[in-house]
RNA sequence: GCCACCGUAGCUCAAUGGCAGAGCAUCCGCCUUGUAAGCGGACGGUUAAGGGUUCGAGUCCCUUCGGUGGCUCCA
C-alpha cells in the first residue's frame, strides 16, 4: 500500500495493471482449467491469484514470463466497454470467483455488522486485451506498446500461497507476484535494492555478527541473545533507563506470570485470546504468561492510597512478554513469541495529560534523534468506527483522541490519522520510521487510556478531598527490544554507531612480540569503559584486519615496533580510513569523545 | 495454522539412485610479520528426526521437527 495518492491512476500504476491483466491471459494459455481471482497494481509491481490445478515450477513461471514478454511485443490494445450485471455473469459462468465478486458489486458489500461499505453498482466494466478479459474498473495503458517487455519480472519471487480475500476459512489461492518499471534501469536498480536487503538481513548479520541464535530445543519465535548482541541490547536499555530517571520515571521489577484474573479484569484475556499462550492451571487457579505489563503496574499504583500531589507516577519496566504468533508468522527477531517491552505507564490528572503526553513525545523524539533515527512520521490510530472489539464508553475514547491531537498540534508534529490503529482500551501515536532502504516500520507508541482505570476503579485523593480517577499513559519509545536492535541492524547494516557498537576497539600486535604492549593498551581503553579486544593470534596483521573489517569494529588499532616505542597505536577506521599513528592520549580523547557525545560519526 | 519451497561439518556450499567432499572457522605445528586472509597438519557427519521403496537412498515416497517466502494494497 502506497500511501502516496499520486502513484494511484499514474502511468507506472496503468502499467503495472496492464501487466497483471497480461500475466492472467498467459497463465490461462499455460492452464486453461484455471481460475482467476484478482489482480492488483501493489507498491513496487503486482500480483494476480489464481486456483491452478498443480504447483507451479520454475518452468512454468518462466515460460508465463516469456509469453508476457512475447503479448505486449505484440503491441496488443487494451479496451474498455461497459456491461449489466447478466452479461458479465454469463461471460464469467465458469470463473467462481468473479461472479462472486460481480455478485458483491451489484449488490453492495456488506461488512460482517450488515453494514453497507460499498454502494449497488448497475453498470460493470470490462478490459480487453487480445484475447483476454477482465472484470476490472481500470485504468490501464491505451496498448502493450506502454509496458516496457524487459523492464518487467515474474521470477524474481517465488509464488505464494493466499487466502481468497484473505480469509483462511476459504479457499487457498496460488498468488504470482510480478514487478514492473518503466525502465531496464528501473527494473535494475528494484533488484539491486532487494538483493541489499537481502544481505542486510538482521538474520544474516546477526549471525555474522555472532548477536543471537535460536534453537528449536528452546522453541521457535523465543531468541536467545549472545554475549556481543546481549551487550548491544543492554546498552540501549542501560542509556534508556537512566534517561527514564532522569525524566522522573520510577523503575518497578514485575513478575512474567499474573492470574487469569486480573487479565480477565483489564479485558486482555478476551481480546488477546488468540495470540495468547495457554493458560497454566495451578493448583485452583490458572495464571497467564503475561501478554502487557499494564496490569501489574496498575497494582503497584493500586497498592497505596494516591494523592493529587503525587501524581504524575510514572512506572517503568523492561518488561518481557509473551504471545503466541501463530507459527508461520515469525520471522528472525521482529516477530517472536517472547519479547521485552521499553514499557512506561504513567498515571496523570486530567489537568497533567497534555502536557505529560507532550513531555512522552518529546523524549521518544530525542531517543530516535540520538540514534540517528531522523526519517520518521506520526500515526493518530483511532477506533474503527465499524468495529465493537474496544472497550469502554464513546466519551473517554473521544476525549483521549482530542488530548492525542492537542498536543501533537502544539508540538507542530506532522501526523495523520488511521481509523481501525487504536489498542483496544484507548488512540495511540505511533512513530513510523523509514529506514536507509525507505523500508517502513513502526516503532514507538504513546496510548492515551481513560478505560483501564475505569475497569481497575484507580483513584487519587484530589485537593477538595474527593476521589477522582486517574488517566493513564502508556508509552514504549523502542517497543519491542528484540525487533528493535533486528531494525537497527538492518538500518545500520551491522556497522553501529560506536557507543552500542558490542567491540568498539580491536587491538592488532603485528609480531608476537607486542602483545604485551597491546594488552596495557587495551587495559587502559577498559579503564575508561571501552570495551576492547585484542586480537592475539597467529594470524598476520592483514588477516586480522580482514577479520575486524568483517565484524565491524569501529577501530582497528595496530601495534607494532614503532607504537611500543613511540606510545602510539595505527589507528584503521572500518570505513577503511588509515588515520596513522596517534599517540595513545590523543586515541583514548577521541574515543571517549565520540563515545560520551553519542556520536554517529567514528571521529 | 494454511500453501509453496528448503534442510549435507559451527558457517558457506559440492556430491547421475552407487566409497559423503571442499573452503572458512576450531585445535596443533612452522613463519615473527606494518594496513582486505602466509604455509602445513589434525579434528569435525546417524546427510534435521523417524519410517518406507530399492541389491543399494544425501538423492525417490510418507510422517514429524525446523527454516524461508506469502496469506486483500479488496473488480
Amino acid at each position: 500500500m502506497s500511501s502516496d495518492n499520486r502513484y494511484v491512476g499514474s502511468q507506472l500504476y496503468k502499467i503495472r495493471h496492464s501487466a497483471a491483466h497480461i500475466m492472467a491471459q498467459a497463465v490461462l494459455e499455460h492452464f486453461p482449467e484455471a481460475q482467476i481471482a484478482i489482480g492488483p497494481p501493489i507498491e513496487d509491481g503486482f500480483y494476480y491469484d489464481f486456483d491452478l490445478p498443480r504447483a507451479l515450477t520454475d518452468e512454468d513461471l518462466a515460460w508465463i514470463e516469456n509469453r508476457m514478454k512475447a503479448i505486449i511485443r505484440k503491441e496488443v490494445s487494451f479496451a474498455v466497454r461497459e456491461v449489466s450485471p447478466d452479461e458479465a455473469l454469463a461471460f464469467f459462468k465458469d470463473q467462481v470467483f468473479k461472479r462472486e465478486l460481480i455478485e458483491d458489486l451489484v449488490h453492495g458489500r456488506t461488512d460482517e455488522n450488515g453494514e453497507q461499505i460499498a454502494a449497488p453498482a448497475a453498470k460493470l466494466t470490462f478490459y480487453t486485451q487480445d484475447t483476454f478479459t477482465d472484470l476490472c474498473r481500470g485504468p490501464h495503458v491505451a496498448n502493450s506498446r506502454e509496458i516496457n517487455p524487459d523492464a518487467i519480472s515474474v521470477t524474481f519471487k517465488k509464488p505464494a500461497g493466499a487466502y481468497w480475500r484473505g480469509d483462511e476459512k476459504r479457499p487457498q489461492l496460488t498468488r504470482i507476484y510480478g514487478t514492473a518499471w518503466e525502465t531496464v534501469e528501473a527494473l535494475q536498480d528494484y533488484l539491486t535494492r532487494l538483493e541489499e536487503a537481502r544481505k542486510r538481513d538482521h538474520r544474516v548479520v546477526g549471525e555474522r555478527l555472532d548477536l543471537f541464535t535460536f534453537s528449536p530445543l528452546v522453541g521457535k519465535g523465543l531468541p536467545l541473545w549472545k554475549p556481543k548482541g546481549a551487550i548491544l541490547r543492554d546498552t540501549l536499555e542501560r542509556w534508556l533507563r537512566e534517561t527514564q530517571i532522569e525524566n522522573g520515571y520510577d523503575p518497578v521489577v514485575t513478575p512474567h506470570i499474573g492470574n487469569l484474573n486480573l487479565y480477565r479484569t483489564s479485558g486482555h484475556y478476551p481480546y488477546y485470546k488468540d495470540s495468547q499462550y495457554a493458560p497454566i492451571q495451578v493448583d485452583d487457579d490458572e495464571f497467564l504468561l503475561k501478554p502487557m505489563n499494564c496490569p501489574h503496574h496498575i497494582m503497584i499504583y493500586k497498592s497505596e492510597m494516591r494523592s493529587y500531589r503525587d501524581l504524575p507516577v510514572r512506572y517503568a519496566e523492561f518488561g518481557t512478554v509473551y504471545r503466541y504468533e501463530q507459527s508461520g508468522e515469525l520471522t528472525g527477531l521482529t516477530r517472536v513469541r517472547g519479547f521485552t517491552v521499553d514499557d512506561a505507564h504513567l498515571f496523570v490528572t486530567p489537568e497533567q495529560l497534555v502536557d505529560e503526553f507532550k513531555a512522552v513525545v518529546r523524549l521518544i523524539q530525542y531517543v530516535f534523534n540520538t540514534l540517528g533515527f531522523s526519517d520518521f512520521r506520526a500515526r493518530v490510530g483511532v477506533r474503527d468506527p465499524k468495529s465493537d472489539k474496544y472497550v469502554g464508553g464513546d466519551e473517554n475514547w473521544e476525549k483521549a483522541a482530542a488530548a492525542i491531537i492537542e498536543a501533537c498540534d502544539s508540538l507542530g508534529l506532522n501526523y495523520h490519522v488511521a481509523e481501525g490503529e487504536a489498542a483496544f482500551y484507548g488512540p495511540k501515536l505511533d512513530f513510523i520510521f523509514r529506514d536507509v532502504l525507505k523500508r517502513e516500520w513502526q516503532l514507538g507508541t504513546v496510548q492515551v487510556d481513560y478505560n483501564l482505570p475505569e475497569r481497575f476503579e484507580l483513584e487519587y485523593v484530589a485537593e477538595d478531598g474527593t476521589r477522582q480517577r486517574p488517566i493513564m499513559i502508556h508509552r514504549a519509545p523502542f517497543g519491542s527490544i528484540e525487533r528493535f536492535t533486528g531494525i537497527m541492524i538492518e538500518h545500520f547494516n551491522g556497522a553501529f554507531p560506536v557507543w552500542v557498537s558490542p567491540v568498539q576497539a580491536v587491538l592488532i600486535p603485528i609480531a608476537d612480540r607486542h602483545s604485551a604492549y597491546a594488552a596495557e593498551v587495551a587495559k587502559r581503553l577498559r579503564g575508561i569503559g571501552m570495551r576492547v579486544e585484542v586480537d592475539a593470534g597467529k594470524a598476520r596483521m592483514g588477516a586480522k584486519i580482514a577479520v575486524a573489517r568483517e565484524k565491524l569494529v569501529p577501530y582497528m588499532l595496530i601495534v607494532g615496533d614503532k607504537d611500543a616505542a613511540a606510545g602510539t597505536v595505527s589507528v584503521r577506521l572500518r570505513t577503511d580510513e588509515d588515520l596513522g599513528a596517534l599517540p595513545l592520549d590523543e586515541f583514548v580523547e577521541m574515543a571517549r569523545r565520540v563515545i560520551e557525545s553519542k556520536s554517529l560519526e567514528l571521529r
